[in-house]
DNA sequence: ATATGTTTTAAACGATCGTTTGAAACTGGA
DNA sequence: TCCAGTTTCAAACGATCGTTTAAAACATAT
């Protein structure tokens, strides 16, 4: 029998332990003894299981990343032959849903990165939001009618998303109370819906605003 | 006569370096060598002038907040007796000025502290951010009407200012192209009008629903 | 039970961190 | 010129960093 038996291995803790430190403290802010120590491992089981830190982030990162993506689907669950509308309104719950999803491991990483390049994640992290920034870009380019630019589209987008990007930079920076409301579970179809009235009303402008040229 | 003669002093240099620096990298990404060294001073110097290098960081800030507070005032340079709808759009205005406006060195320090709090600027930023968002705060109060609820101004209140702290976060973020438009200062008063447009079809929105109940 | 491969461990490595020290260099007024 | 005060400097401090090493502990199949 060993001194501590855990219930899963130590590559698993080592994962779980690291995606939530960096998530907390970013990349330079966290050391090896910090994961280790918690995750209840030997200093040098980081560089027997992932060979380095880097690689450990890497693996943090896209552990963090796949667990979120499988709960919540990034369409909200609103199929493609859906009108424009309600496919929008499936972004923006999935995405606000995500903001108040439990930890938000996976984007407080990417925060931390963007804030704070290392480097180390940019091209995984570009790949996995390319396409879910397209997806809302197409819907947006429904919405928008033919005569929006590429620019009319880039600037709704940033308008219909930035809400819940922001509500998730807040979210559990606990230490900043007060800077954007604080949202619970409950409020999810309500904010959804509060979001989308006001995107759609911002849309629409825009729309009337390109159509007189 | 000294080995090399600098224009201003090693204090003021050191500032000027540092506040660089922790906007690029965090707090714990800089190391007083690095500072020092670019700054061409000894790495003594940081403890003489500062007392520490937290008291630094805590100086950078407060430097380079200073600088941008007096060169973008907030309200755009609309004045208190102006309609709602204009003071709103001296508003983003400003909010978008400042996220163009050139290194935007304030901004990123608070993005660090926000994504990866040290927890020793959150005091003097809550203290300079709560009077600004009180302000914007009375102007939807005015444009939602006397029916809304404190929920509703807060949440139309990150609608508004949430893109163009999106477009800030990603202004410097040269290493994650392609996650915003990028945006010179050419296109200020278009895209100011973008999103005041974007905005007032949204509040106006919003104030229908909540008449309707 | 023995051999083989995997996982964990304690110890030490060199490098770098923030800070301290005390002397040297510089400054401006008497 | 001399002196007090300020600023800069190289050197060293203890601590911690990420990583390496080699032996110990473990698991598993023959």
């Amino acid at each position: 029998m060993t001194q501590e038996s855990h219930t899963t291995g130590t590559r698993e803790r080592l994962l779980e332990v690291a995606s939530e430190l960096f998530a907390e403290k970013g990349y330079a802010g966290v050391s090896i003894s910090e994961i280790t120590g918690m995750a209840e491992a030997n200093k040098a089981a980081v560089n027997y299981h992932f060979g380095s830190k880097e690689k450990l982030y890497q693996e943090a990162w896209r552990h963090a990343h796949e667990r979120v993506t499988t709960l919540i689907p990034p369409d909200g669950g609103v199929a493609d032959d859906q009108p424009a509308e309600l496919r929008l309104r499936g972004r923006i719950r999935s995405g606000l849903q995500r903001a108040m999803h439990g930890d938000a491991i996976e984007f407080r990483i990417m925060r931390n990165e963007m804030a704070n390049p290392t480097g180390l994640l940019h091209q995984v992290i570009e790949d996995t939001i390319e396409p879910l920034r397209q997806a809302t870009q197409n819907i947006l380019a429904e919405l928008l009618g033919p005569k929006a630019t590429e620019m009319d589209i880039q600037l709704c987008e940033l308008c219909v998303v930035s809400p819940w990007l922001h509500l998730k930079h807040h979210k559990h920076a606990s230490k900043h109370k007060g800077l954007a409301p604080v949202i619970n579970e409950d409020m999810l179809e309500p904010v959804a819906d509060h979001f989308t009235a006001y995107a759609l009303a911002g849309i629409r402008q825009i729309r009337e605003r390109i159509g007189q040229g």
